[in-house]
DNA sequence: CTGAAAGCGCTTACAG
DNA sequence: CTGAAAGCGCTTACAG
């Protein structure tokens, strides 16, 4: 079933069908309505690849996970964004690949070359720590990318991710207005650009704030994981010397560092208050529950599709965002310490 | 840059050149080094289109998630089993597509004709509850489809799930070696089949163990979710009769009755035991931490991706897999009360 | 408002 | 071992 056999079924030319299923406006009412109702009653679909060959465009928009391990789609950040992005250009007509071809990865990914390979519209570019030298490759070509949480700098290119120093900076306010002092932070593996910029941010509002820096306080673990919280924060406390509240990059890092300070009588947050980021689920259910740094992930993918949009159909030039984080307050920071 | 430029760079035939694109053997290596050398050099990489409209092959599954609602990306059992499944198909060869074109959604779905527009490989199926009439189309097509969690009954599909009545089996050999006789079970709705599948094997396990059944135990919320999960516990609390172990249909129903039990001043699992299912993140973070049952999420995905390989290339006929459940034993159910 | 024809970039018998 | 040619199912100037 092609589109040769509805002309033909029509009684009128391929270029007419093809004009109807493409809405174009210069068709008569009486033959336009034929070919529909043929169409329908054959269950007729026009073929993607064909289309795609013959103009260039496949309506396709690539979905990466770059820097590899662990942060496919169980990663609870990424997965909330994409899902917003998913609905947004879903919205706009575009469908999502997923490369997952373990055969082109052998060289280094080839993320253009796989890109190239389906004639992608454009792409959806997620990270986690080290990017592979070939995503750079990608930004700097002419296929239009969004980075989330990456900065892109191809001309075809824009990045949106929320204020990470923005955060820190919620974060030193809210200690502070609780009379703490002493300030700590547990960061990911300094390779992490989004945990250095928070620890940047962070050390910049204590600053502001005029309160003490002591780098003792300031420790890093190997990832984003609730294993480097704990082992992070046991560092920490073998080290003698302990900050009133700390501020960790992630949730799952705020939550091993809790498991640490427990092990050791250490109560949160009458002994240290602690306050996580990303407001994944299990934050709710902690006990203390984490108070913790929400982004806006629905704002941010939503955000990502039109701004892809707008390069793919070249309606915008390059773009960089910034999304306001937001302090979820529970139990962990202590400032309900009366409900206790 | 196409296939006919590379061919004649090299001064040979465009067949010549696609035949050592897919590796035909009859190729002299003289002249198969000296064109691949060239592609090498200019970068390039064949037209998915193109190959596509020769071949009726696109190399693409698609990834429906049926039963809109809530049970995108987000959900924490399909994602890890989307994950080991991209993995297995990876290398197998395959990318993914997902679908969001909502312009397509307007008719119920249509997804057979978006697999035959994007002219599909085959395509994985997963789903909540409430099945659209489309995914029957589907199921029933010539395109092969691996339902995961759902039966699927067409003649090139298949399906695998856990094995939720030995599930149900093993969490009622548990309570009862405990010395627990009561029991009681939180469902989802009574639309969902692997709420059901689940009930009936807890009932019949009851039966076996010859213990009472209580139909006052048993209650139904509207979803997977916590909040449903809390309001059955209320609902079987105001009732005035309570079971001595529960167990609920998913973690996050438990750990809604578990809130709801807390606001009773009723302990678990001192008053009441609790044994969730799926084993999400936040079960180790729960207090109690939560006994649940896992399932074995990689093997269903890898599973569910060499299924519907053999189904692809007819190497086997329909097959149905169910997969064995495992406990996993934390505080909830109250087996380890000493170390409390 | 409609149609004939070239072209998109591959694959695949088939001939040699 | 290599090549000429038809065909896959669309779109797009262009002509009328």
């Amino acid at each position: 079933m092609n589109i040769r056999t509805i002309a033909e079924m029509a009684g009128v030319s391929v270029s007419t069908v093809s004009k109807i299923i493409n809405n174009y406006s210069d068709i008569s009412e009486e033959t336009k309505n034929k070919v529909l109702e043929i169409m329908k009653q054959t269950g007729y679909v026009p073929s993607n690849s064909a289309k795609t060959l013959a103009t260039k465009k496949s309506n396709l928009i690539g979905v990466i996970f770059a820097g590899k391990l662990n942060i496919d789609f169980t990663h609870p950040f990424f997965v909330e964004v994409l899902n917003s992005f998913k609905k947004q250009v879903g919205l706009l007509g575009y469908d999502l690949l997923f490369f997952s071809n373990e055969k082109f990865y052998a060289v280094d990914g080839e993320y253009l070359a796989r890109c190239k390979h389906f004639q992608l519209d454009g792409c959806i570019i997620v990270t986690g720590q080290q990017v592979e030298p070939s995503i750079r490759e990608l930004d700097l070509s002419d296929i239009p990318c969004i980075g989330v949480d990456i900065e892109l700098k191809g001309k075809n290119s824009g990045f949106i991710m929320s204020d990470n120093y923005k955060m820190s900076y919620k974060v030193v306010e809210h200690f502070y207005l609780q009379g703490y002092r002493e300030l700590g932070y547990i960061g990911s593996t300094e390779e992490s650009e989004i945990s250095n910029m928070r620890e940047g941010g962070y050390k910049n509002a204590i600053d502001s704030f005029g309160l003490p820096l002591n780098e003792n306080w300031f420790v890093n673990g190997d990832n984003f994981f609730e294993t480097s919280g704990y082992e992070a924060m046991n560092r920490m406390i073998e080290s003698g010397s302990l900050p009133r509240a700390i501020f960790a990059a992630s949730d799952l890092l705020a939550i091993g560092a809790m498991r640490a300070l427990k092990e050791h009588k250490l109560s949160v947050p009458q002994d240290v208050a602690i306050i996580g980021c990303d407001d994944i689920e299990a934050c709710k259910y902690t006990s203390p529950a984490l108070t913790t740094i929400r982004q806006n992930k629905d704002k941010i993918g939503r955000l990502a599709g039109l701004m892809l949009y707008d390069l793919m159909n070249s309606q915008a030039e390059t773009s960089n965002i910034v999304v306001e984080p937001e302090l979820v307050i529970r139990e962990s920071c202590g400032c309900r310490l009366d409900n206790f």
